[in-house]
DNA sequence: TTAGGGTTAG
C-alpha cells in the first residue's frame, strides 16, 4: 500500500516566539485568531483587523481561541493525526484530552467556519487537514461527513487528489463526500475516476443529480483535446438511464462536447431539446456546431445553424465566420469562401490569423498559389501575423499534391514572414521528403531542425524511420530505431507498427517475435494497426495459418476488427489467386458487421480475376451498383485486368467506356489496360 | 480571451 508523505506543517510557529499562529499567511493569522490575538494581548506586529472568519463568525463565535488547538495540531506527528482518524485515543494524552476539553462547548458551525477558512489557503491546508480527524477523534463535531466533504474539495482545488481519496477513506461515503470527491477528480481531469465513483455512489443507493455530470462533461471541454466520443456517449447513456434532470448550463455544454468529439448528429439533437425547452443556445455552442458540421463537409446544415445565430441576435464574429469558412474550405468550395471572407469585411467582422489561414488553405489545395502569395501580402498589410501552422498546411498540400519541388518557395515565403519553421512544419517537411524518396533532403531536414535547437518527437523519428523503410533502407531503418533510443525518445505504437512492417517485409519472422516482444516488455499494447500489418505481411507472404490467428488473438482481446483488416486479407488471397479463401474471408468480414469498402470489393474482383472466374467478378460490380457503392478506376481497371486474363479483349472497350460514362478519369494504369487489350485483339485477328 | 487549427504507422 502506498504511504502518505507527511504534509508540511509549519514549523516556525514557536520560532515566532510568542507561541501563536504566526507562521501563517497575515490574512489567515488575521481571519482565524485576529480578535483572540489582541484580547490575549500577545504582542504581535500584525494588526487586529478583521478578517474573513470574523465576519462569517457570529460575535459570541470570536471568543474561542483556536491558537493553542493550532499550535498543537501543528507540533503534532501528522501522519498519526492523517491515519488514525475515526479511532479514539489509543493511550490517554492529558494534554490532548484537556485540549480537547476546552473546545467542547464549541458550536459545529464554528468548526464549519474555521475549517472553510483553514481550506481556502494552500499554506494552511495541512492544519485544516490535521484538524478534520481531530474533531472526529475526539468526537467534538458530529457533522463529520460535511467537514470531509469540505476538506475534499479544498484538496481538489489545490491539485491533491490523492490525499482527498486518502481521506475519503477514513469515513464511510455519503453523498455529500462522493460529490465533493467527484468534483475533486473532474477538477483534476480523472474523467474515468469520477465515472466510477458515480457508478459505485448508485451502488450504494446515492442518487446523483446534474452536478456532477456538469462537472465531467466541464472537465471533457476545457481539455485541449477533443473528447473520447465513446466516453462521452457512455457519461450521456448514463444521464438517460438516471433520467438526471439537464439543466441549460449541462445542455449547451453536452452540444459543445459531442460536437468538438466530431459527432454532429448528437450535437444537433440535443440542440432541438434545447430550442424545444424554449431556451436559446449560448452563440458559443451554436459556433461549436458550425464547427463541426464544417469539418464533416456538410456546409448547408452548417449554413442553417449559421442562420440561426444571426436570428439569436447577436452579430456573429470573427470565429463564428471562421467556423462557417472552415467548412467551405473542406469541400472545397472556394467561391463560398470568398464569399463569406466578403461578407466579414461588409459587417466590418476583422479577419484573423486563423481566417486568411483558412484562405490561403483554400487557395494553395486549388493551385491558386499566387492568390495566397496575395493573401500572405494582405496580412501583413493588416498587421496580422502569420504563424508556422499556414505554412505547414501548405506544405502538407503540396506534399499530397505531389507538387514538393514548389516547397522551397515555401519556405522563402516563410522566411520572408520572418516566421521560425516549428516542429509541426519540420515534421511535415521530413514525411513529404520520405514520401519522395529524397531521403537526403530529408536527413538535412532533421539535422536543421535539431540546430534550430528542437528536439525532435516521436513523430519526428517515426516519420524518418518510416521514410527509410518506403525506400526499402531497412537496415538504416533499424538503425534509426536504435539511435531513437538513444537520444531518450521512447518509442510508441506506431514506432512499433512501422518497423513490423519492415520486418515482415523482408520476411525476418524470427527478428519480428523478438521485437513483438520487446514491444510488450516496454508496457505497450498492440492496437487494430499493429495486427492489420501483421495480417498484411503474414498473408502477403503467404503465411495465411499466421494471419488467420492474428485475426482471432486480436478479437479475442476484444478490440473491434476493422474494414482495412478484412482488406489486408482478402487482398493476399486475391494476389496468389486463392479465390474461394477470398470469398470466405470476405464472408468472415460479413459477420463480423462490418459494411464492405470499395478497397475490399476491389480485391475480390481481383481474387475472381486471377482465378480466371469473371463472372463472379462482374457480379462484384452489379453487388456494388446495387448497395451504393461508387465503382472507382481501380475496379474498372481491375475488371479490365480480368478480362484479359480470360482472352475475352473484345469485351474490355466496353468496361472502358462505362468507367468514363460513371464519371471516373481513367489514369495511366486504366489507359494502358486499354492499349493492351488492343493489342491482343489485333493479334488475335491476324493469326 | 464565450467560440478553434497542423504532423507519423495498416
Amino acid at each position: 500500500m502506498l504511504l502518505l508523505p507527511p504534509p508540511q506543517f509549519p514549523t516556525a510557529t514557536h520560532a515566532a516566539g510568542v507561541g501563536r499562529f504566526h507562521c501563517l499567511r497575515p490574512t489567515a493569522h488575521q481571519a482565524i485568531c485576529g480578535g483572540a490575538t489582541t484580547s490575549s494581548g500577545a504582542s504581535t506586529s500584525l494588526p487586529a483587523v478583521a478578517g474573513p472568519v470574523d465576519a462569517v463568525l457570529p460575535l459570541e463565535g470570536r471568543r474561542h481561541d483556536f491558537t493553542p488547538l493550532l499550535n498543537y495540531l501543528s507540533s503534532k506527528a501528522p501522519p498519526q493525526a492523517a491515519t488514525a482518524a475515526g479511532s479514539p485515543p489509543t493511550h490517554l494524552d492529558p494534554v490532548e484530552l484537556r485540549l480537547a476539553e476546552s473546545y467542547r462547548a464549541v458550536p459545529a458551525h464554528h468548526w464549519h467556519a474555521l475549517l472553510k477558512s483553514l481550506s481556502a489557503s494552500r499554506d494552511t491546508l495541512p492544519s485544516a487537514t490535521a484538524l478534520v480527524p481531530w474533531l472526529q477523534r475526539h468526537k467534538l463535531c458530529y457533522s463529520v461527513d460535511l467537514l470531509y466533504s469540505i476538506l475534499i474539495h479544498a484538496l481538489g482545488r489545490s491539485k491533491q487528489l490523492y490525499q482527498a481519496f486518502l481521506l475519503s477513506n477514513q469515513a464511510s461515503l455519503s453523498p455529500l463526500t462522493y460529490n465533493a470527491l467527484i468534483s475533486a477528480c473532474a477538477r483534476n481531469g480523472e474523467l474515468v475516476k469520477a465515472l466510477g465513483l458515480l457508478s459505485q455512489m448508485r451502488r450504494d443507493g446515492f442518487q446523483s443529480d446534474y452536478v456532477n455530470y456538469s462537472l465531467i462533461v466541464q472537465s471533457l471541454i476545457r481539455s485541449p483535446d477533443p473528447p473520447d466520443l465513446a466516453f462521452l456517449q457512455k457519461i450521456y447513456t448514463e444521464i438517460e438511464v438516471e433520467k438526471i434532470e439537464l439543466d441549460a448550463k449541462l445542455l449547451n455544454d453536452l452540444v459543445v462536447a459531442f460536437s468538438r468529439a466530431n459527432d454532429p448528429d448528437r450535437a444537433l439533437l440535443l440542440l432541438a431539446v434545447i430550442q424545444g425547452q424554449g431556451l436559446s443556445p449560448k452563440s458559443a455552442t451554436l459556433v461549436a456546431v458550425v464547427s463541426a458540421l464544417g469539418g464533416a463537409g456538410r456546409v448547408s446544415e452548417a449554413e442553417a445553424v449559421f442562420e440561426e445565430l444571426k436570428e439569436g441576435g447577436l452579430a456573429p464574429r470573427t470565429r463564428a465566420y471562421n467556423a462557417l469558412l472552415k467548412g467551405y474550405v473542406k469541400v472545397g468550395a472556394l467561391k463560398d469562401a470568398e464569399l463569406v471572407f466578403e461578407e466579414m469585411e461588409r459587417n466590418g467582422v476583422a479577419p484573423d490569423e486563423r481566417t486568411y489561414s483558412l484562405l490561403i488553405d483554400a487557395y494553395t489545395n486549388a493551385g491558386r498559389w499566387e492568390s495566397a502569395r496575395i493573401l500572405l501580402k494582405e496580412m501583413e498589410a493588416n498587421d496580422v501575423r502569420p504563424n508556422s501552422y499556414v505554412f505547414s498546411r501548405m506544405l502538407a498540400i503540396l506534399r499530397d499534391k505531389g507538387d514538393w519541388q514548389r516547397s522551397f518557395s515555401v519556405l522563402k515565403e516563410m522566411k520572408s514572414n520572418g516566421v521560425c519553421p516549428d516542429r509541426h512544419f519540420y515534421n511535415v517537411m521530413i514525411d513529404m521528403f520520405g514520401k519522395y524518396n529524397c531521403l537526403q533532403h530529408a536527413m538535412d531536414a532533421f539535422a536543421r531542425m535539431r540546430e534550430d535547437g528542437i528536439e525532435p518527437d516521436t513523430v519526428t523519428w517515426n516519420t524518418l524511420i518510416d521514410g527509410h523503410c518506403k525506400a526499402g533502407l531497412h537496415d538504416r531503418a533499424r538503425e534509426l530505431f536504435e539511435e531513437m533510443q538513444h537520444s531518450g525518445c521512447l518509442p510508441c505504437t506506431t514506432t512499433y507498427n512501422i518497423m513490423i512492417n519492415s520486418l515482415g517485409v523482408q520476411e525476418r519472422w524470427g527478428d519480428l517475435e523478438d521485437l513483438l516482444a520487446r514491444m510488450r516488455d516496454q508496457g505497450l499494447i498492440p492496437n487494430t494497426v499493429t495486427y492489420t500489418t501483421l495480417v498484411d505481411v503474414y498473408g502477403k507472404s503467404g503465411r495465411f495459418n499466421d494471419a488467420i490467428e492474428c485475426l482471432e488473438v486480436m478479437k479475442a482481446g476484444g478490440l473491434n476488427p476493422s474494414p482495412t483488416m478484412y482488406h489486408a486479407l482478402v487482398n493476399a488471397y486475391a494476389q496468389r489467386g486463392l479465390s474461394e479463401q477470398a470469398v470466405n474471408a470476405f464472408r468472415v468480414m460479413r459477420a463480423d458487421g462490418i459494411k464492405p469498402s470499395l478497397l475490399v470489393l476491389n480485391s475480390l474482383i481481383n481474387a475472381f480475376g486471377e482465378d480466371r472466374r469473371d463472372t463472379e467478378a462482374f457480379a462484384v460490380l452489379q453487388y456494388m451498383k446495387e448497395t451504393g457503392i461508387k465503382p472507382d478506376v481501380v475496379t474498372y481497371t481491375t475488371l479490365m485486368k480480368v478480362l484479359v486474363r480470360v482472352e475475352k479483349y473484345d469485351k474490355v472497350p466496353a468496361v472502358y467506356e462505362e468507367m468514363i460514362l460513371s464519371g471516373c478519369t481513367p489514369d495511366r494504369k486504366a489507359r494502358g489496360m486499354l492499349r493492351s487489350a488492343l493489342k491482343y485483339m489485333k493479334q488475335m485477328f491476324s493469326t
